[in-house]
DNA sequence: CCATCTTTGTGCACGCGTTCACAAAGGCAT
DNA sequence: ATGCCTTTGTGAACGCGTGCACAAAGATGG
């Protein structure tokens, strides 16, 4: 799962909570697979080993959509299949652009899982003239400058952001502007929208940090506490949560002269990280 | 965020909440931004603008860490920068390879927002060996076989999986077998690994799943209740949790011929939908 | 040194999501 | 038909995450 979110005030549409929402499509995936092996029925249990999910969690979410599902038997796979398509909308299909064919964004004009799930590349968009005309995936890169056309023209309502983080917020004003509801994201930024508008984010990079922190745990944190302790004065153990019992006494010096020592030491070393804000997550910088 | 998760048992590992952990780099990201505009100290209020959260909860995620942060005035950016660096443990260098050189592999081998926060990618790896070889992104693609090999050597610790959703489960045993503890899935596929091994998954099917439910809401669902209306006994309306008074009546019956109906409905259209399931989320098929 | 003003850090309450555990429901064999 | 066995659907309890609102802390100006 990609990651963080940026949707909705997280409140529930009608009833079905988002968590369950979010289940669904690989619920759905499941049970595609079993579709395809003929399978006729399938139990919540095996379902939801299949999804990677609890059982119970899975019957509880379908018991939103509805009482699809015989006692003592489970559910008819093939009638699951369309009744979580429709609650989706994916019986219905759903014009999108793509705007910034770069690396990424030429990774994923050539997706095939668009249009098995009723979504349909309506256009590619780039700001780069040289780009444009290019034929990619079977489509022509269109110009930035058609971008309103193209949405207006097609009824587009669903856009696939994947420019440098700077033409980002641009890119996504314009789209809402000329009508479309629901971004997804890959630019590394945090974009504003109106209200009524869903902006979902995927970004690797977070990914892999969000890894790299359990791994630092389970590494062992050891060493890198004692090297980390030369220039944190705070003490290795002491870090969980300052001591309740430090009320007023003269530790509030020491602690300012730790921070400033930090901060000098980490004057020092700082050149190496470049600046990542400019490109998507997957993209060449 | 993109999404669906898979991660630890939501136990939260030393005192720090998972979705704390989870939004860390988001602060990074905008503390980082800041730095390279030379700000030196930030309010919580500004930040959490910047982060796009708000303002309560990035307080309270802080306090998780330690008591940064000066009242009055607010966080010195540089010293919280290395604080939050040190938490995501990316202070040292994370070695990672990523396998499943495809339309995906190839975005993520050139993505240069790696390096800029600690890691480095160690090997490129495709099973086909026409492609083997091939420098992609300044590295030469390598075969499968050396799979081990290469995460032994290099003590890789974190994998990226961007196989076809076939593939998947096998190289990730090889790559755990190996000694890979944390790996970040693209593959539509369930992984199944050992305890102590973290799995976190992308998929941008899903994500688009998702925000084609939320725009079938907004776009008003009158026209499609009204096309399955025909084809659902259960009627329109009705279909928000199973009535509670339909005790015992004879309308088991009915509901059964329904379905039945349904199903011989959803049997003739069958065959639009391709199989999907064989490459990864943002991958030609 | 004191008063004032800003901003942090957090106690508390609320709501969503997860999980347990079981009664109800249906199939199937006798 | 009747009883047994399997599996669903859900009531209820619990725990995590979020947001409010405020007291404590510190800076700043007089």
């Amino acid at each position: 799962m990609a990651t963080g979110r940026t949707h909705r005030p997280a409140s529930r549409s009608r009833g079905i909570p988002e968590a369950t929402v979010a289940r669904l499509p690989l619920y759905l995936r499941a049970l595609t697979a079993l579709s395809e092996r003929s399978v006729p029925t399938v139990s919540s249990e095996e379902l939801a080993a299949a999804a990677g999910v609890n059982s119970a969690k899975l019957r509880k979410d379908f018991s939103y959509l509805g009482s699809y599902g015989t006692r003592g038997v489970g559910y008819d796979v093939e009638y699951l299949v369309y009744q979580i398509s429709r609650e989706l909308g994916l019986t219905q299909d759903w014009p999108v652009v793509i705007v910034g064919i770069g690396n990424l964004g030429h990774a994923l004009a050539n997706y095939g899982g668009f249009a098995s799930r009723g979504f349909r590349v309506a256009a590619l968009i780039d700001a780069d003239p040289s780009a444009t005309g290019k034929i990619t995936a079977g489509l022509p890169v269109r110009h930035t400058d058609e971008l309103e056309t193209i949405i207006r023209e097609n009824q587009v309502s669903i856009g696939v952001i994947a420019t440098p983080a700077g033409a980002a917020q641009e890119v996504c004003e314009r789209l809402v502007a000329a009508g479309v509801t629901s971004i997804l994201n890959f630019a590394p930024t945090v974009l504003s929208v109106p209200d009524g508008v869903d902006v979902r984010k995927v970004d690797l990079s977070i990914e892999l940090q969000i890894l790299a922190f359990h791994e630092q745990r389970k590494s062992g944190e050891e060493a890198l506490a004692a090297a980390a302790e030369a220039a944190d004065a705070d003490g290795p153990g002491t870090r969980g949560k300052p001591e309740k019992s430090q009320k007023a006494t003269p530790l509030a010096a020491p602690a300012k002269a730790a921070k400033a020592a930090v901060k000098a030491a980490v004057a020092r070393k700082t050149g190496r990280s470049g600046p990542d804000g400019e490109v998507p997550a997957v993209m060449p910088a």
